[in-house]
DNA sequence: CCCAAAAAATGACATTTGTCATATTTCGGA
DNA sequence: TCCGAAATATGACAAATGTCATTTTTTGGG
């Protein structure tokens, strides 16, 4: 479904939105431990995210990573699509060039509607929308 | 979502149990152009589901794949299962651990319900359901 | 009983993905 | 203005996946 990298993103940007702020930056060291992702690698993928203005970081002392009221308002297919390119999630099952509603691969109504609610999902909801839930106890947020 | 290696075996299978029988085996090199995938590769593959009896083999001259009857009635999760191991579809979107309907992640309802229907499907569709619809023209099975 | 056809087996190689280690740059504070 | 802290950049390495080539085994037919 989504590559490892896209998980470990996902992971960092939802607790970078819940517990840092411009006033509270975190280093990618003290990000990796909770998330459960090394610490090198969370650091790459955060540069990745930074430079698509995903997440926002400041070098030197008292420096990190923090999410500044732009960043929220990102769609969380953004990310994905950062990290994993544009339309991992278009192809259809078994990856058949004209398989579609009209002419579907005999497993295309497995999944064909789901698909394309999975994919509004991560449009339509941003980082800020997944904190509130996260808030608000009605999603989590462990390792 | 699946591997490349369980889409070329269900193609492979599908085009087998559309166009073999027991009395016209067919040949991988044979099965290799019009599922566009490899010739070397799709053997490796029909050996491994051979080996675990979703197809069945006849070495030697007029010899090739097909499946008999009680190959056709095996579910298509099997297929994914054989090549891609077991519960490859298990996982939370963000592959965290407890993550279930009780304790769910920030992401878990975009897609639990569409990984169980999908499953579901999976399990309780056989390639000989598959071979119905393509029959009945109401999937269609390209390279 | 040998020969050729075909599956089966094995292993080499390439590519992608994931992981780690080491520089380099930037910035604030003493 | 220099030092250290932190992000950034770069590249090496490992593992999984995908691809290809070669050899071995089995089998039917002459």
């Amino acid at each position: 479904m989504f590559s490892n990298s896209s998980k470990y993103a996902l992971k960092a940007v939802l607790y970078l939105a819940v517990n840092a702020s411009e006033s509270n930056k975190i280093m990618a060291k003290n990000i990796s431990e909770p998330i459960n992702v090394p610490q090198a690698y969370i650091s790459k993928l955060l540069q990745d995210l930074s430079r698509h203005d995903i997440v926002s970081s400041v070098r030197g002392p008292n420096g990190g990573f923090y999410l500044n009221e732009q960043n929220l308002k990102t769609p969380l297919i953004t990310i994905v699509n950062v990290i994993d390119g544009e339309n991992r999630l278009n192809s259809c099952l078994l990856s058949i060039q004209n398989c579609n509603n009209d002419k579907p691969c005999p497993l295309h109504h497995f999944a064909a509607s789901y698909r394309t609610h999975l994919l509004e999902n991560l449009e339509n909801n941003t980082i800020n929308d997944m904190v509130k839930g996260i808030k608000a106890k009605t999603s989590f947020l462990p390792l």
